[in-house]
DNA sequence: GTCCGGGAAA
DNA sequence: TTTCCCGGAC
């Protein structure tokens, strides 16, 4: 499979075209390891390109590993928010306050110990190993697969054992001598800058030469689409109510999707429900209070693993009088003002609300009222 | 509006 | 194998 391939010749001309074109990214300035891990937990199923402004103001906030490990965790979801992947934030926490409990604040210098680290898989281990220490493993991530699928003209879905073993011996093989740094960035770089999923650019190539897929014509074709699962499409409701000028939020369980993040209670419209309905019902499940809608404040989408969400907003009213909430559903329930909203990390869909709120006139009566 | 890409953990 | 998320491309 690798006969076509002068393999040295590859490696080089890639590792040459990183020197010239690769991105400035703050983590590539020093190359420290806590940057490097915190760059890769952040770029997990995350483009470089989003992740850019999030490191800077996590690192500016929390500078080294001590410094994060007493972080406050409802600060850092904060400064997480909109990137998703919530846990990811917590396991950052969690791992930092181990490694200054047990480790004297020292970032591990092997795999295993930084495979060890919650939240580190196989390939963050091997991305901190071969970026920060310049040690010969592998990262293979989605960039490197679809390369590799094209390079070596893989004709079945990647994601197949056979093909995972195959790209981890060429991918570790291919690293020139003491030039795991680059050569592991270089590959990627290219994934995200040149061989991209659409529209590959093949002629501005550095290793187009060496593209057996681009041979055959075939890097369109490349790599093989796997199974995917079918998206669902579900319709929720959700109601701010309003208090003496506040609104009721809820800290979110840790086991649920969006892990410790604030929210306005609601959930899921039944068959035959009006999302009216169905803010009222959540409410009383999940609070205990007798809600009434008072006006619908708007209807945004927003998406979250298989599902495609429609989210009706309500302002709410008590309709028995006030009542202070339960938690049912939640860790913690607070009534705050509008301002104070700012410092609460909320889900896509809700901040998409609050932003809606922020401008809404018709607020303006609900409050003097 | 709908589609798409992107690692870890359970 | 399934569950975690988002915004930008289209």
């Amino acid at each position: 499979m690798t006969a076509c391939m002068n393999e040295p010749a590859f490696s080089r001309f890639l590792v040459d075209w990183f020197a010239v074109n690769q991105r400035d990214l703050p983590w590539r300035h020093t190359y420290q390891p806590y940057h490097v891990w915190l760059s890769e937990i952040m770029a997990q199923q995350t483009q470089l390109g989003r992740v850019v402004g999030y490191f800077e103001r996590f690192v500016a906030r929390y500078p080294d590993l001590h410094a994060l490990a007493h972080a406050q965790e409802d600060e850092a979801l904060k400064l997480w928010e909109g990137l998703g992947y919530y846990n990811r934030c917590r396991n950052l926490l969690k791992a930092a306050r181990l490694l200054v409990a047990e480790h004297g604040g020292l970032f591990p210098v092997t795999h295993a110990g930084v495979l060890s680290l919650p939240g580190v898989g196989p390939y963050t281990a091997g991305a901190v190993m071969a970026i920060a220490y310049n040690e010969p493993h592998t990262a293979i991530d989605a960039n490197v697969e679809r390369v590799f699928s094209r390079v070596y003209n893989l004709d079945r879905p990647v994601k197949i054992a056979a093909n995972q073993a195959f790209i981890e011996d060429r991918a570790l093989a291919l690293i020139p001598e003491g030039r795991a740094r680059e050569f592991n960035q270089a590959l990627m770089e290219l994934g995200a800058l040149v061989c991209t999923p659409k529209s590959p650019s093949c002629d501005i190539c550095p290793v187009e030469p060496h593209c057996l897929a681009r041979s055959k014509g075939l890097e369109e074709v490349r790599p093989v689409p796997g199974k995917r699962t079918e998206v669902q499409h579900i319709s929720v409701a959700t109601g701010v109510l309003v208090h003496e000028n506040r609104f009721y939020i809820q800290k979110r369980r840790l086991d649920d999707v969006w892990p410790g993040l604030w929210e306005f209670p609601g959930g899921g419209i039944e068959p035959g429900e009006t999302p009216e309905q169905a803010v009222v019902r959540e409410y009383l499940e999940e609070t205990g209070v007798d809600v009434q809608p008072l006006l619908p404040l708007a209807t945004v989408s927003y998406s979250y693993t298989r599902f495609r969400v429609t989210l009706h907003g309500f302002y709410l009213d008590f309709s028995q009088g006030f009542q202070q909430p339960a938690l049912y559903e939640a860790l913690e329930g607070r009534f705050v003002a509008l301002a104070n909203l700012d410092g609460l990390a909320f889900p896509a869909g809700h901040r998409k609300l609050i932003s809606i709120m922020r401008t809404d006139a018709r607020l303006l009566e609900i409050l003097k009222n």
